[in-house]
DNA sequence: CGCCTCTTTGAACATGGTCAAATAACGTGG
DNA sequence: CCACGTTATTTGACCATGTTCAAAGAGGCG
């Protein structure tokens, strides 16, 4: 059965086939969670480790305003709280998107493959790292660009990120996020992206429709929004495209 | 001898005497770098991986425009590029804003630690989640609060990171970074960080004058902005003020 | 004292925000 | 399959926060 964690840990270049056959049983008890509900809140001290399988969720903080701001994306393959493990406590909420499948992975389990899996630890090390460089990427992306480069650039990852878990084709991916989403995404209103939006589909850049996405010339959006691969850290056969 | 590194590792609760002597054999290689000079590169591949002693640095990308967002700022006790071990290649640039003292720690060293010393894995591990919950901090901290509340709030953290390895008062502490320096950090202009810093000063906040902060009234600037400590994990004791 | 860097000021401008309403798309039950 | 209520997208007019450019003051350091 298709498993995205397994695609995902695997870009790593860690594992080796016991590994994913271990990483197979240990994603076994599914879950399927409406959109718009809550996987974890802040200052929860969960019990369980939640993976993404399908469907989108987000990292997410409400300030005292009211204001939702969404720090990261977990799209198929991702962990929601490997690090609750050790801070203890979760300093942010997560929360889906759209449909989920999830799998809920205990705490032992999780200890039994920090201990006798050293290349399956070293690839959940891995993921987090590049979580990170995300995060960083995300940060320069906010304070540097302009609205309409900033929405391309976080298309441009997007669908790298789905090329990496096989669920993007060369130029198009399914892209059910709605456009508060986004505006939480950026730190921009609705209304914006919307503008922003149309500006992008006016320059030929791409198409949005039916909840697809369809971008016209990879390239030239990647330049439109100087979109670097690096910070993922891909494998060059999984970078989908040239350069 | 003062070792910032030892008190920030310390915060985590991990670590047992024997730790501490441990890490303070391993931080003696110590070198002087001055202001503005970089200690790696993007794209570099570094066979040591480097710990700030004392003075500030920063995590910074250059991006096409040649516009500098910087991502963290390293205060004494922090790691540089401990992550460069798994992922291999620098996704960032890593600057000195101050004359910095720092220790540079071999590869294979680094591997010691991590194979016979779980106590002080722990604290690495943990040591580097807490720079992911600040760099999540940043986000919502640009995304949703004008640049006065930003600024405020940034200093607000700064104030309680010195704090937990000896380098801050309870109300003031040494600040040499420059407006554009903040400006970078904040995704703003030097031009508006500097009437904001005004703004903060007339609203009777805080001083900052001769490269010295000094907090009027911490509760008062921590409701100002919303700042609230939990991402931050301290443990109770360094907290420094209640709530 | 003089140079260089950093901070401060001013005025015009632009990007993005607000509020409110209209239109379109979606999903559910009849 | 259609009708309806709900949720999402789109539009318009006005406003505000933050930007740009340029130049004048302060401050630090040899």
């Amino acid at each position: 059965m298709f498993n995205a964690l397994i695609r995902k840990l695997d870009c790593s270049g860690f594992l080796t086939e016991v590994d994913r056959v271990t990483l197979q049983k240990v994603t076994s008890r599914r879950r399927e969670v409406a959109p718009k509900r809550d996987l974890i809140l802040e200052g929860d001290r969960p019990e369980y480790v939640q993976v993404v399988l399908s469907g989108f969720a987000c990292r997410y903080k409400l300030l005292r305003g009211g204001q939702r701001h969404i720090m990261a994306l977990l799209v198929p393959g991702d962990f929601c709280d490997l690090h609750v493990a050790i801070l203890g406590q979760m300093d942010h909420a997560i929360a889906t998107l759209t449909t989920c499948t999830t799998v809920e992975v205990s705490r032992s389990t999780i200890e039994d493959l920090t201990d006798n899996h050293p290349r399956i630890t070293r690839a959940l090390w891995w993921a987090t790292l590049i979580d990170e460089g995300i995060l960083r990427e995300w940060l320069a992306n906010m304070g540097q660009r302009p609205a309409d480069r900033q929405i391309a650039h976080l298309f441009c990852e997007l669908h790298v990120r789905l090329l990496s878990v096989g669920l993007a084709g060369p130029s198009g991916f399914s892209m059910p996020l709605r456009q508060v989403d986004l505006a939480d995404m950026l730190g921009l209103t609705p209304v914006h992206v919307n503008r922003s939006l149309q500006e992008l589909r006016a320059a030929g850049l791409l198409t949005l429709q039916r909840r697809w996405l369809e971008v016209l010339d990879v390239d030239r959006l990647r330049t439109f929004c100087d979109f670097k691969t690096n910070y993922l850290h891909l494998t060059p056969r999984v970078d989908g495209l040239k350069t």
